[in-house]
DNA sequence: TGCTTATATGCGCTTTTACGCATATAATGA
DNA sequence: TCATTATATGCGTAAAAGCGCATATAAGCA
């Protein structure tokens, strides 16, 4: 298949480009499971679709231990780099802020930037839930007199 | 569906891409025979592609006569200029360079920026059948001494 | 070596999507 | 009004893609 095919089927999945914008929004490599518990996704969804962006080129794997970080792939080359300032910067940025609040909450969670939690931790649930109960209530209803 | 996910979607198909970069390889709009002839697929599928590029916003359709012609959307608009640049500059340049032979020479069959025949009518495909053996003379046999 | 855990993957099922054929629609011209 | 022609679309079929379940793989650790 065309490489140029390869990378937009890559892109036209709702969850593949929630993943692309995750991976994006963080300043650091990003593990899966850290992935899928922001993303509210199984851990074998995800890791089925970071094989498809893997395959098309646009992100990269680590393996440290038994977790594996992600990260945004070869910004050297220019057309990767303007697909990625393309996707940073496009519209429905509403869309995404869940997912990159719940991202955060789960990056703090880590010790000495490594992912220390599986996925689906009791801690992780915990944290997760209370930051999805604030982000409710401030966005909703906290616009009301 | 997500705008942004439904404009990938779009892109997310060989035949699709190709329409596109015809699209933006000319400075005119093209209509839908010039494109089915130039690609070499059935004027029916080209429709349907066209629908899909247009339902994703990407190009705009305009009648003029029984004849429809097609073009890059909303140059106005930041995320659309940037993807269509991105398009245009990326990789795989010669994947596409004989459909813009193609189209040229079927652009050539004009009389004053109109297109006057239908899809695979006999003219036309007398000038592509000649304008394929000379592509395939320069190109492939062309470079020995 | 054996147990635990994070990640990857084989498999069946369902949904989506592309294609081919035939035909409908829209516009022109006699 | 009727024939012609460019374009669009309904429909059936086949290929592709996503999901859920279970499980395999790989690494750390006792």
């Amino acid at each position: 298949m065309n490489r140029f095919t390869e990378v937009f089927k890559a892109l036209a999945d709702g969850t593949r480009l929630r993943i692309v914008r995750l991976i994006l929004s963080a300043e650091c490599p990003v593990c899966v499971c850290e992935l899928a518990d922001a993303l509210d996704v199984p851990q074998y969804q995800v890791s089925r679709h970071l094989a498809v962006l893997r395959h098309a080129g646009l992100v990269t794997d680590a393996r440290k231990g038994t977790w594996v970080y992600y990260a945004p792939a070869s910004a050297q080359d220019a057309f990767f780099r303007r697909l990625y300032d393309l996707v940073r910067d496009g519209i429905d940025h509403e869309a995404f802020e869940r997912d990159v609040q719940r991202l955060n909450v789960r990056l703090a969670l880590r010790c000495g930037d490594e992912c220390v939690l599986g996925p689906g931790d009791q801690k992780v649930r915990d944290a997760l839930l209370q930051a999805d109960r604030m982000m409710t209530t401030s966005n909703s209803q906290g616009e009301e007199p």
